[in-house]
DNA sequence: TCTAACACCTA
DNA sequence: TTAGGTGTTAG
């Protein structure tokens, strides 16, 4: 399973959390509500509870600290290092979803120049938005805490009519994996009341999207790091990798290799002359002013110069909460069957839903997709703006049901305005999450179909954007503290918010909240609480990005 | 910038 | 054995 030993999840993750809680009225979206927000009830606790601790993350702030960049190709890259997280403080009883989204970090393009990240542009439009929903969703928390989660299987892509349902990325541009831990009981079954969920967010996971490594030190430590890259590691020359190129025995310099030795070189000595290198150059810190007026930025002593992304703070994860309650509406999930006539056999271990476009009414009829999917994969979603429906109740088992395992696809928002507040001043981005396969829709791409058909249209769906993805950086709220989300009591809660969530049981569709708003346009400037320090409201991940 | 083919490697 | 994940390279 994607599932693997947490042996040696050893990480303290000291990070950054925060708890909140969302209500379903969109009339205060966003509007941190914390006090008022701790309700006695079981779902509030279980949430507010629960730890993630970022697992290899020693691994992630190496990357982190010389400015992390991810392959993103046509056919889909994943990610290394990979997203793997220990979580503690679940109900063993209670089933969860866990999912991630990638949302953009700021609303820039950049370019490597000079041995350094500088900002080129504005952002493109963003992608669709897609999240990856992990294959063994819904489980128990027992389940989930039994071992490590594995992410690694997700997959980054550049094609914006990926039919897979991997997660679509623009390239050169500075992205945020968040993770979103969803709680899926019976008693809070889709559009229901009592909907929790959490968003975790650790600074050292984000990155810049390449269709080719552009810093050295990143394919240095790809290399020297990733298993599979294992043929391209010299011998102990250091720099010096061996190129095994065909009909070549011996040792040569990459292109790539020389070009960085040279930009290096320059850098270096600019660098003396400039009293910094790479993040200390003034384009750079630019970018991470926010329309808030916060300064995210660069203003951390404490961050390398060298790091393009500078954390800004010792904790690396912003969490938070939200509670859903009283939805009025919902949307649904539906798996539907795999594409047999486009991909027949190419259904192997993953599939993935696309989201319920105006196309594929025909599906509506198979509103799960458990057994047609042979196995747990992940699916893609379609998110709908429309009706929600009833919601189904997913069995109990410790183990997740077969096939449940999806990835769902929300809509893209424009951006919102890019920005961080501060919890106490602005309200909420609404981002509605249609991720529903209501009806219409959702079909299964083969993800493993080597033949790339033709891609479909990737659904457009007006107003979803089910946590937010693809919008600049989500200011999620969050508080800092420990490794993980609030212990005790911190929990900032925004009402407001409705997640998305999607329920799954065999015959019934699966059925997401909609009206999931999330993002708070502005980010505190406590983002830079202690490590430990519990905070209430919202914190900007985007101070994390705060250019040194 | 991006893509596809490639050798090498893991699982 | 084989499917699939790597970075590299040429174009």
């Amino acid at each position: 399973m994607l599932q693997e030993k947490a042996s040696a999840v050893a990480d303290e993750g000291v990070t950054v959390a925060q708890s909140g809680e969302l209500a379903n009225d969109s009339s205060h979206l966003g509007l941190p509500v914390a006090p008022s927000i701790h309700h006695n009830n079981e779902v509030d606790q279980n949430i507010e509870n629960i730890k993630v601790v970022l697992h290899e993350r020693e691994l992630w702030k190496r990357f982190h600290e010389a400015g992390t960049e991810m392959i993103i190709t046509k056919a889909g890259r994943r990610m290394f290092p990979s997203y793997k997280v220990k979580v503690t403080g679940m109900n063993p009883k209670t089933k969860y979803i866990l999912l991630i989204d990638i949302v953009p970090a700021d609303d820039h393009r950049y370019k490597f120049c000079d041995n350094k990240w500088m900002v080129a542009g504005k952002a493109e439009p963003a992608m669709p938005g897609r999240l990856y929903v992990h294959p063994d969703s819904p489980a128990t928390g027992a389940h989930w805490m039994r071992q490590l989660v594995s992410f690694q299987k997700l997959k980054l892509t550049n094609n914006h009519l990926d039919p897979f349902g991997h997660i679509i990325l623009n390239s050169m541009h500075k992205y945020q994996p968040r993770l979103h831990i969803v709680k899926a009981d019976e008693n809070n079954a889709f559009g229901s009341k009592n909907t929790a969920y959490c968003t975790h967010v650790f600074h050292e996971t984000s990155f810049i999207s390449v269709t080719s490594y552009q810093n050295h030190k990143i394919t240095q430590l790809k290399i020297e790091n990733n298993p599979f890259a294992k043929g391209f590691r010299g011998s102990d020359e250091g720099d010096l990798r061996v190129s095994r190129l065909p009909g070549k025995d011996y040792p040569v310099i990459s292109k790539n290799m020389a070009r960085q030795r040279l930009l290096t070189s320059h850098t270096h000595l600019a660098g003396k002359l400039s009293a910094g290198v790479l993040s200390g150059h003034p384009q750079v810190h630019s970018h991470y002013q926010y329309d808030s007026g916060v300064a995210l930025s660069g203003t951390d002593p404490q961050e390398p110069l060298s790091n393009p992304f500078p954390s800004g703070r010792e904790s690396s994860l912003l969490y938070h909460c939200f509670k859903h309650r009283d939805n009025n509406r919902h949307l649904e999930l539906g798996c539907k069957r795999p594409y047999l006539d486009t991909a027949p056999s190419a259904v192997s271990e993953e599939h993935y839903f696309r989201s319920p476009s105006s196309y594929e009414p025909s599906l509506l009829s198979h509103p799960y997709c458990g057994e047609a999917l042979g196995s747990r994969e992940a699916c893609m979603y379609g998110s709908m703006d429309g009706e929600a429906g009833a919601v189904g109740v997913s069995n109990t088992e410790d183990m997740p049901p077969p096939s449940l395992n999806c990835n769902m696809w929300a809509s893209v928002q424009p951006y919102p305005r890019y920005g961080i507040q501060t919890v106490e001043a602005v309200p909420y981005q609404p981002f509605s999450a249609h991720l529903t396969s209501t009806a219409t829709t959702a079909s299964i791409v083969s993800h493993h179909s080597t033949s790339m058909q033709r891609p479909q249209p990737a659904p457009q769906v007006p107003d979803l954007v089910s946590f937010g993805t693809q919008q600049a950086m989500p200011p999620v709220p969050s508080s800092s503290s420990s490794s993980s989300s609030s212990p005790s009591g911190a929990s900032s809660c925004d009402r407001s918010a409705h997640l998305p969530l999607y329920h799954r049981k065999p015959g019934s569709p699966l059925r997401v909240h909609r009206d999931f708003s999330a993002y708070p346009t502005q980010s505190p400037a406590s983002s830079r609480e202690p490590v430990y320090q519990y905070q209430m409201g919202l914190s900007s991940i985007g101070s994390h990005w705060s250019d040194s």
